[in-house]
DNA sequence: AAGGCTATTATTAGCTT
DNA sequence: GAAGCTAATAATAGCCT
């Protein structure tokens, strides 16, 4: 139709190939929605022009393109995604499968009441409890250990400081005395360090002791 | 066009309704193609009729209505198809990551090398270690002790049998004795019985012993 | 139901604005 | 580019087979 020839080919000159297509787009819609309301169809048009733009037709009883496409694809069976779906679900079950035997594999290993046991398999648990037991055991004390010589390294530095705090603080004393008598103020410093003075070095000792072991 | 006039109304009629439907049918097709071709566009086209009867067409450059499909999820972000993949992804996300937990709570159970153990949960640890080989053991010595008595019963049967047998061929024996001398044969049959009885004594001796430990 | 015929109307190519 | 015009062609309603 129209004056000229018809031929069904790429029209190349891009502005009249532009024109055609927004004409021929509306027409194509009109008559798509023509059809779904005279012969009560439903039915999807998606269009993409040579620029990418899309535009779309849904007919009036389609409620979304996603709804539409999964009648589709049910009335097809053309696995357009059960495909997928089929690969997703065998991952699933895969994943399932094996978290129902590490799950299981943990029951067993807490010995839940539920779970039935024959011997050899009984044996077999305890000797495995047996090395998990020893192996904890030798970690604890492992772990112990570290924990104390870092407390015995923290112990010695302070112990350090404070000896050179008390060697200070003697000074400090020696040259009061000289200057004149001590006040009740002084005594009762001299007391208090001289008691933590001590309990660090009994501290120190017990910590080497220690860490000779 | 046609001869009539032209409202765009559902056709009641439907033998009309459905000639109708094939003409139009096949003049949109022809339209899609011919947009398609004329201007270089991608389309897609799905068409139920009223009693449920797919047509679909595709532009000559359209592969697929999956590829197509996704090209158009791809273009709207509307997401036709990927809330179901994600809903799926999700929850095989989920599953995963309980099966992580569960490795991970096994691994720590087992006391692997690659973990870090703080010293609170290896006294955690081990206290669960020594419940669950309490548990073990006493289980095992239920079982065996099940067993044995299974065996202790069996082997009980079977030794009253063998009296009883012993005492027949003691009665035939005499009988024999009575009526002549006992032959080679005969005296062959009386020791390999007398060492059988005997063994079998001694692990009635040895059963009963057992059970009352 | 599917296809053909044809009068009639709808669509649109090429043009202008 | 978009919108309108119009000649020219295409689509099709109502028939018939």
């Amino acid at each position: 139709m129209g004056r000229g020839r018809s031929e069904i080919k790429r029209i190349d000159n891009p502005t009249q190939r532009q024109s055609t297509f927004y004409k021929r787009r509306d027409g194509l819609f009109k008559k798509a929605r023509e059809l779904a309301v005279l012969c009560d169809a439903d039915l999807l048009l998606l269009l993409f022009s040579a620029s990418g733009k899309l535009y779309q037709y849904l007919a009036p009883t389609v409620p979304s393109v996603k709804e539409f496409v999964e009648r589709y694809e049910a009335a097809t069976h053309t696995k357009v995604w059960s495909d997928i779906r089929q690969e997703r679900r065998a991952e699933l079950e895969k994943v399932a499968k094996m978290c129902d035997l590490l799950e299981k594999e943990l029951r067993f290993m807490t010995v839940d009441d539920g779970e039935q046991y024959s011997v050899p398999s009984l044996a077999a648990l305890e000797h495995n409890l047996e090395a998990a037991m020893h192996k904890v055991r030798s970690e604890k004390d492992r772990k112990i250990g570290g924990e104390m010589s870092y407390l015995e390294n923290m112990i010695r530095g302070k112990q350090a400081e404070r000896y050179g705090l008390c060697d200070k603080l003697a000074h400090a004393q020696s040259l009061k005395v000289v200057e004149g008598g001590s006040t009740s103020l002084n005594n009762g410093l001299d007391l208090k360090l001289g008691r933590f003075s001590q309990s660090i070095q009994n501290l120190g000792t017990v910590q080497v002791s220690r860490s000779q072991i």
